[in-house]
DNA sequence: TCGGGGCGTCAAGAGGGCGTCATCCAGGGT
DNA sequence: ACCCTGGATGACGCCCTCTTGACGCCCCGA
């Protein structure tokens, strides 16, 4: 899916002069560069941005850095790389059982770093199973799962950024019920899990901007009391 | 899937002493474990044995480490973590763009691999997801367990939560009594185990939805006193 | 033969979930 | 400083589903 020259790397620091000089040499081999300067802040930006790895300093102002994969691994599997000054043993278990993915001592080599990133990024590319076709038709409207698009009548079809995650994690189970709980974690975050009334109001702008007739959902189904399925 | 406790390892090295600590090591923490010492042995072996995750010296004595990796990689994705005498940046990026999934530089903390170890195995263990279609044909009807749906006749038949619920429970003991204590205790909670008038209700809607002849149902029986049984 | 418990069936009321619309608020761009 | 988009939240009516009650049947033992 995401090809490496397009991943998103989220990288959480709190020494300026490390961010710098990750954000220059990922930007000059093609990352889209997010950063984050506490653990607060790295949750926040992992909800909202979903980026396909995490580069993470375990020394934080504001939180240890277990706790900052803790608050991660509890509803996401994104790659997390532990960059540390500490190279004991112990630190290195803490980190890994805690659910990181690799563990850097600093000083690094920017080269191996990056190899890790590299190879974080393609363990994760190779999960989006499905075989899935990216594009997706269903008579009345198409979705390109790889391009983020959706065209209706030949006309691009605007989608904000919540109303995308919506459909696409539909889509990718197209056929299949996904449970209202499943919706509101993996788009809003695990924190929102009882929020359903953010789903009737999501569920009906996107029939209302896909389906030729909102009021009888074709493709958007909604199944009471579970969940939501998208049928093509 | 694989369990940590009953993952399978297969340790590559030609060095005796190597081999013997991993082993010892490794099985001293439930870890079953299989050897090869060089890497034609190696490639034979995972493709006999399907290894959960590949511990993989470089220096073997018949073939170049990244050949092995890349013998690997082109038809599984078995974790593979590298252990090397050398640590060189460049072996590093070469090793993990082959296709390796973490590299360790001997001499190494046995506290380190084996929290790597975990790591790797963590991770593979979690993409088998959606595996198994699990598709229950009765010759009446299908049930979709995965896509929480039923068919009869081509035609989608629709269930409400609680229905769904019975039969799923149903469904998956299928051919065993299922008591009516448990039917209530996992559809309705914990609370309601007396309420036996429910299930002669759904049991009831659910004939009436699914079996030929409601009042003879062959799938969905009765034990009378006892609980219910679906039959294929 | 009679009575009772368990079961199946039907029906109706109540509550909850859903769709819809409107409003408020925060953030980003101009 | 302003506007404008998008997200969050509340109000409201409708429909479906759960719950509950009533009743008849069958099987069993008394």
């Amino acid at each position: 899916m995401s090809l490496d020259h397009a991943a998103t790397v989220l990288v959480v620091d709190d020494e300026p002069q490390i961010v710098r000089a990750l954000r220059i040499n990922l930007s000059a081999r093609g990352y889209k560069v997010i950063t984050a300067h506490d653990g607060t802040a790295a949750l926040k930006a992992v909800a909202e941005t979903k980026p396909d790895v995490v580069v993470l300093d375990l020394g934080l102002p504001d939180m240890d850095g277990t706790e900052v994969i803790g608050g991660l691994r509890g509803w996401t599997t994104v790659p997390i790389i532990v960059l540390s000054a500490r190279g004991d043993s112990a630190d290195k278990v803490e980190a890994l059982d805690a659910g990181a993915d690799d563990y850097v001592t600093k000083p690094f080599g920017m080269d191996e770093l990056l190899a890790r990133l590299r190879a974080a990024v393609r363990r994760s590319a190779v999960s989006p199973v499905d075989g899935a076709e990216a594009i997706v038709d269903t008579g009345s409207f198409t979705i390109d799962l790889a391009a983020k698009k959706v065209r209706r009548e030949g006309k691009e079809v605007h989608l904000t950024k919540t109303e995308w995650g919506v459909l696409e994690l539909l889509v990718r189970n197209r056929g299949r019920l996904v449970a209202q709980k499943q919706l509101l974690h993996d788009v809003w975050g695990p924190t929102y899990e009882t929020e359903s009334h953010y789903l009737r109001v999501y569920l009906a702008q996107l029939r209302r901007k896909l389906e030729p007739e909102p009021s009888r959902p074709r493709h958007l189904l909604t199944e009471p009391g579970m969940g939501y399925r998208f049928e093509i």
